[in-house]
DNA sequence: TTCTCCTATTGGAGCACTCCAAGAAGTGAC
DNA sequence: GTCACTTCTTGGAGTGCTCCAATAGGAGAA
């Protein structure tokens, strides 16, 4: 089928030199003469030789990849943050190994045995699951781990986490400043820290707001089919019917926004709606829908320079063990019609 | 900062036992004794050794793992086909290395070397470039490709391709079918062959109908913004303005249908348009977008399916060299809409 | 009891590299 | 011609594992 690779040994004899030296060539090519350094290069091309990196690795600890293991893939989020991981990786001289959980915990135990059999050299991993235990454990043999979409919980374990609550806020804060008093929150499980952080914050806002209602709409899974239940049921509640809804994130709300329209109820004039995440999705849908936007590039890149701190390589930015990522508002059609917008008592853009 | 880690001849060590015996625990447990089988366990939970995979590498050449070169991570397409990858690698006990070639020939060149110095099994690699010879090359130093998204041109070199021609032809002859007969190409460059295949498609259906012309709006690039510029221009062709138009894919689609919009051009009342790919965002788009759609579940399984062929793996069908995944049509309100279409001379859906 | 046949275990060689102490070769000063 | 330095180059040991031929230790047959 094809001829046996060429190792280190077959250049040395091409080149007349030992295998010394083209280990040295491969690696601190500085030490050597011209013109070794030629004949290395010309034996290195004739045969083809591709240097092995596990060979490597045996004898020199670093493999120089780092390891993601993203919670969904089919989530465009997640290929947002991969792909800001990839690039600022790359940019490091390191690469990337993705492995794709599915929210399952059995995968992501997989995953990171695996990553840890081959001895990657550090692991970002988005999860909702107590990891830190076991992530303690890697890192004291020596494969340091980044948390990103939620807080750690251990100091020895570095984070990258969004400002739910903060975004909480933002979101019922844009509903009440558009003159909304009667807030519906759709998202579940409250197990689930970001939604149960996303609510409280949605909460602060409203309590500080006199004669405006904050009540939750419970979902379990936080999908466009969920959202769109939680919509028709709102639509049929008559006068209690709530006249703002912040969705727990963007699939969830363009599923509100759906279900509330297929009952004739009219976004934004009847009920104005927000999500979470700032999904390109969001922007394209029927009506656009406002959003709290956490930007995925920067969680990526924040998360790869963190491990690449605790790896002892030189960062852009000092870097702390515990970081987080503030959302922004992004207004569009769903909160702020381009049909006029209902009487704001209190107009204020955020 | 952390203790050394334990390798098999501290596990040998603690349980008792020769390094063969931990290493037929790891690879051949049939083979030990059930006593002496849990004496290593237990050695080997104590002391939480965790194999390495490089060192496995060095002495059996498998590694296990499959590369995959992604042409932009951004596009959610990708996201799609890497989901379908790595689970179907994961059915196979494979797992996946991604690496983003992000369009640039330079990285796609970077991954490649790095995927052979990492010595996966194989590799699957996206791509519009000419990498047959390189993959033949490394093939023949064994490790063997397959290439996603178009025809190889090389019979050593494996590829999943989507039909586009076939795809181009179900496009136009949709928009025919609804009474369309001045129809637009969006698309380029022509240079791509994904691009001239699918016009071409729509060439031969347009022929077939008496009465109906095709005329090509040139882009230079695949996005959003490309394809609203070009509605923009076709908006304002006046009595040239085609009723129909078929675009290069669905972003571009999208682009077109805002494009018109924008100069108070109806869709699909004065103009229908279609896409390609089937993107979920076409579906939720402000007017959902008609697509051809192919199904990047399809090809991810297929790309895994023929490279473990390629390893000599059994697999669940058998393969052949090059396979080709027919797309299909999806209608949706962008050609058909909700209002009543345009009097359809010889309607026949698709 | 002796011999055969298993089964469970093992020593040692090998894998493709790196790393380091040590040697060779060349240069210039005295 | 000798000596002190550099600059290159090199053997050999080490890395963590797998693979294989060989061996020990029983169980049963004769």
């Amino acid at each position: 089928m094809h001829t046996k690779r060429a190792a280190i040994t077959d250049v040395a004899a091409a080149a007349g030199v030992s295998r010394s030296t083209v280990s040295n060539y491969l690696n601190h090519p500085h030490l050597l003469s011209p013109p070794t350094r030629e004949r290395i290069a010309r034996a290195i091309a004739d045969l083809r030789f591709v240097p092995s990196d596990a060979a490597r690795t045996i004898s020199s600890t670093d493999t120089g990849t780092i390891g993601y293991i993203a919670f969904e893939f089919a989530n465009p989020f997640s290929g947002v943050i991969a792909d800001a991981i990839e690039r600022r990786a790359s940019e490091a001289g390191r690469t990337v190994m993705i492995g794709n959980s599915a929210g399952s915990t059995r995968r992501q135990e997989e995953y990171l045995d695996l990553f840890e059999r081959k001895r990657v050299s550090g692991i970002i991993i988005a999860t909702l699951d107590d990891v830190e235990p076991r992530l303690e454990e890697m890192r004291r043999r020596g494969t340091p781990a980044v948390i990103t979409g939620r807080g750690s919980s251990s100091a020895l374990i570095a984070s990258v986490s969004v400002d739910d609550a903060a975004g909480g806020y933002a979101a019922a804060q844009h509903l009440l400043d558009i003159g909304r008093r009667r807030i519906a929150f759709v998202g579940g499980p409250f197990s689930v820290r970001q939604v149960s952080e996303r609510f409280d914050g949605a909460s602060r806002a409203v309590e500080e707001t006199a004669g405006a209602t904050l009540t939750a709409v419970r979902i379990d899974e936080r999908s466009m089919d969920a959202g769109f239940a939680a919509g028709v049921e709102l639509a049929t509640r008559g006068s209690t019917m709530p006249d703002g809804v912040f969705a727990v994130n963007d699939l969830v709300g363009l599923g509100v926004v759906r279900g509330l329209a297929s009952c004739g109820v009219e976004v934004p004039r009847d009920v104005a709606v927000i999500g979470f995440d700032g999904d390109d999705i969001a922007a394209v849908a029927a009506i656009p829908l406002s959003t709290i936007s956490t930007s995925g590039d920067a969680v990526g890149e924040t998360a790869v320079d963190l491990l690449l701190a605790e790896l002892g390589v030189p960062v852009r930015e000092f870097p702390t063990r515990q970081r987080i990522v503030e959302p922004t508002l992004v207004v569009r059609p769903s909160t702020v019609g381009d049909a006029a917008p209902v009487a704001p008592p209190s107009a204020s853009g955020a």
